[in-house]
DNA sequence: GTATGTTCTTAACCTAGATCAATTTTTTAC
DNA sequence: GTAAAAAATTGATCTAGGTTAAGAACATAC
């Protein structure tokens, strides 16, 4: 347990993990009990890297504070196709899967906090517990389907219509995430969105 | 049954699912007999429409024979952003998950013969032996990867480019679909894809 | 506070791929 | 087989967004 948190606080971030969890997975407060032994809470400062290219993701984690950027490099350039905000999960998901190395780099955008559950956790989960593979399957088809939302409109929509619609349904990629960072995401160069966005206030 | 197809290409077509569904759960002939009351053939006949949008998945199949393209049509325009080619699993996946109106339509490319399992079929496996969810998982996770993949693929790579890496990796793509569609799926119009294979030709 | 480095914006120009239109090739229907 | 329809190609032109370069607005460090 990391000695800079205090009990309480501790407590809390595990409180509001349990609370995302319980979509997928709710749990009796005997197993919440067992389960929460499994968390591992990591910090980390505006800037740090959560995971590294090369590096494979060990574990599931839930963004109890500040958010995340899931980015990859290639032809020297990054391209950010991800972000993880406050009480959402945060994974380089194609890693964990496979155990092997990701070809993505996450990013902490700001001060993070993150309740981390083990690879190794979930598999003795799993072999333990049958039932709980539901969880997994659950989680990735949650995240299949984000997935494949983002692509249809990378597929149809303009910049500047996936900006608007951007805007409209998650105002907090703009509240949190530097414009660059959201260029990329939206497939467009900073300058370009720059056009866009005074194209739309006028 | 379908009547239209002999005993011995029945059971064919039941052992080629059987084979594919091995990696995601290996059966003991004993459970297979079980397993494969589950299955329905289903034929369909080029240009036939497997599932139609605002229809709700109620199958996830394994192509037996031919192949499909699943395509979503938005401002008029159809955009092909799936195909499913013999001993691939076929689905509109987030509709199946969710069983709510499918965004996207599937077509027959081909004659096409399909081993569909139904999704009350699954629902009572995950309910009876709860580590088949270990089924569901590990194939949507499949999935999950091949369309992050795709999404990588779009965003950093020019189209040309994506040609090139399909000719290279998949080249049935080539062999069975029509190059109006792969234009579609590669995210350029016929006469861009025609000027790209014109020069590569070079 | 001021200096330094980012981030964001603006403008001028460029390019990959879209659009429009016509022709050739292939497929389908009879 | 032949006619009709659909798919693929080619050429001329257009445009959304990229590139380059410069300045303005914020941050961060001291």
């Amino acid at each position: 347990m990391d000695k800079t948190l205090s009990e309480d606080a501790y407590e809390g971030h595990l409180n509001a993990a349990r609370e995302l969890l319980y979509d997928y997975l709710p749990l009796t407060d005997e197993q919440w009990e067992v389960f929460k032994q499994g968390f591992k809470i990591r910090k980390y400062r505006k800037g740090d890297f959560i995971l590294n290219e090369g590096e494979t993701e060990r574990f599931l984690s839930i963004v109890i504070t500040g958010c995340t950027r899931h980015f990859i490099l290639v032809k020297g350039e990054e391209k950010s196709f991800d972000f993880s905000f406050q009480h959402e999960f945060n994974c380089s998901y194609s890693s964990f899967i496979q155990q092997n190395p990701s070809n993505f780099y996450i990013e902490a955008l700001d001060e993070c906090i993150l309740a981390s559950l083990p690879y190794t956790f979930l598999e003795q989960l799993y072999a333990q517990y049958p039932e709980s593979n539901k969880f997994g399957r659950t989680a990735v088809e949650q995240y299949y389907i984000w997935r494949e939302q983002r692509e249809i409109s990378l597929l149809t929509d303009s910049a500047s219509e996936r900006y608007e619609k951007l805007m409209e349904k998650y105002p907090v990629y703009l509240e949190q995430v530097p414009l660059k960072y959201l260029a990329s995401y939206l497939n467009v160069k900073p300058e370009s969105l720059s056009r866009i966005r005074k194209k739309l206030m006028k």
